[in-house]
DNA sequence: CCAAATTAGATTGTCGACAATTTATCTTAT
DNA sequence: ATAAGATAAATTGTCGACAATCTAATTTGG
């Protein structure tokens, strides 16, 4: 399946078509992670100059994925546990802001949009129970639109440009399937309730606590590994 | 006065000494906001080829320094009062974060050096009354090395080099000279002992208060403004 | 045999020119 | 005279080649 979302919008250049396609498969894991970039042989294989290819990497760097050291090359970021505790102790932060916002900013129609989705989401879920990969689409899905509707282009711009695709990097290939499904639905009614209510302190307290139970939970993870090992 | 700060630190290539300088030039004022961007002229001005230079656009871009348009060009951006109070709800949320983090990961090594350049800040300012640049430098200072405290790297990424220029820029064109110095430093000293004491919850809450008077500021001062026009 | 220095290879950074797109100007028709 | 369309100028995006830098392999000295 493929998220077309906010990102896909218009590759009019042929660097953003080279951009978004080492995007996906460093998200996906298709160019593993630590592994060093090779400006010529990336440029031949997507069929551009190294002009094009070298502006998507500084994009690629501007959203985590890839580090540069000055004359000596770029490689693809590898994930730590610590890293990803690190990402979202900023999500928490953000987006419980973005909630605040959004519930003074978001017109009554985007707020009616949201609970549609939200219901389509659960149909989608009810027909396949289990699948995570279409929650982990439709949880971003609904964090997005909140982010949003907070009229906050910095917020929206560090959040959905900057962040998303190293979240989406963990979930992909750390196997982070987020919290657990049906929990996580009633949790995204709760807080578009709020949001509906135009109660921005709930909303903020709600989505802080969506986002620090996955954080505790990795953590918890990290420990019990830790312990194992 | 120049902020010598953890930004120019290594400008190896000549992409990054321009960067620096149109940097400099848009916080400044020199290269007026709102206004086109003409690769060529800006190219024979620095002294590059295009290539270095739109390099530096391109990171420029990263901290809302400049908006680019595809097979449009680029513009300085505009400030508004509302960009700036975008910005100062972030700043709330990220630094409180950063607070909290200090608390727990600075060494006692770094708090005493923090301690230690506030009291050259006091004997300075006690010098130079009134004298705001050096209090900018300085506040800025202060908040620059909380964040490096709290060793998130996505937040010291965030702050220090996608948002401090926007914030520079704004005290500086808008004449923003932060709050009352004397009453500045006294919360600068709260939050320094807060960290020292290693209550993380009253740092954030204190950094939260001392960012948020700014920020309350700058909406009082827009509101008699809208009232006097 | 190991370590340091030197050289060879490869990779990144920079340049100038060309192609594609946009913006401004001028023509033309209503 | 105004508006729409066509043309011309300028600007952005892309390309291939060269220069500077880094990485590695080889040589040389201890």
């Amino acid at each position: 399946m493929q998220i077309v979302s906010p990102l896909e919008r218009s590759a009019i250049t042929s660097s953003d078509r080279v951009l978004f396609e080492i995007q996906r498969a460093i998200v996906e894991g298709n160019i593993a992670a630590g592994c060093k970039i090779s400006e010529p042989e990336l440029a031949k294989r997507f069929n551009v100059s190294r002009a094009p290819l070298r502006e998507a990497l500084a994009r690629l760097e501007r959203c985590h994925l890839i580090e540069r050291i000055p004359n000596a090359g770029a490689r693809v970021v590898t994930l730590s546990p610590e890293g990803l505790i690190s990402l979202y102790q900023i999500r928490e932060e953000l987006e419980g802001l973005a909630c605040r916002l959004a519930a003074e900013q978001m017109p009554d129609s985007e707020i009616e949009d949201l609970r549609e989705l939200l219901d389509k989401h659960l149909e989608t879920q009810r027909v396949r129970e289990g699948e995570s990969y279409y929650q982990e689409a439709g949880d971003l899905d609904f964090h997005y639109r909140i982010i949003l509707g907070s009229k906050n282009q910095y917020l929206i711009n560090m959040l959905c440009d900057e962040l998303y695709y190293l979240v989406r990097m963990y979930r992909v290939q750390m196997g982070m399937n987020g919290p657990r499904v049906s929990r996580a639905f009633d949790e995204h009614k709760a807080i578009i309730n709020a949001i509906a209510n135009r109660d921005g302190e709930l909303a903020d307290l709600l989505m802080r606590r969506h986002i620090g139970a996955s954080r505790k939970n990795i953590e918890l993870r990290l420990q019990t590994e830790k312990e194992t090992s």
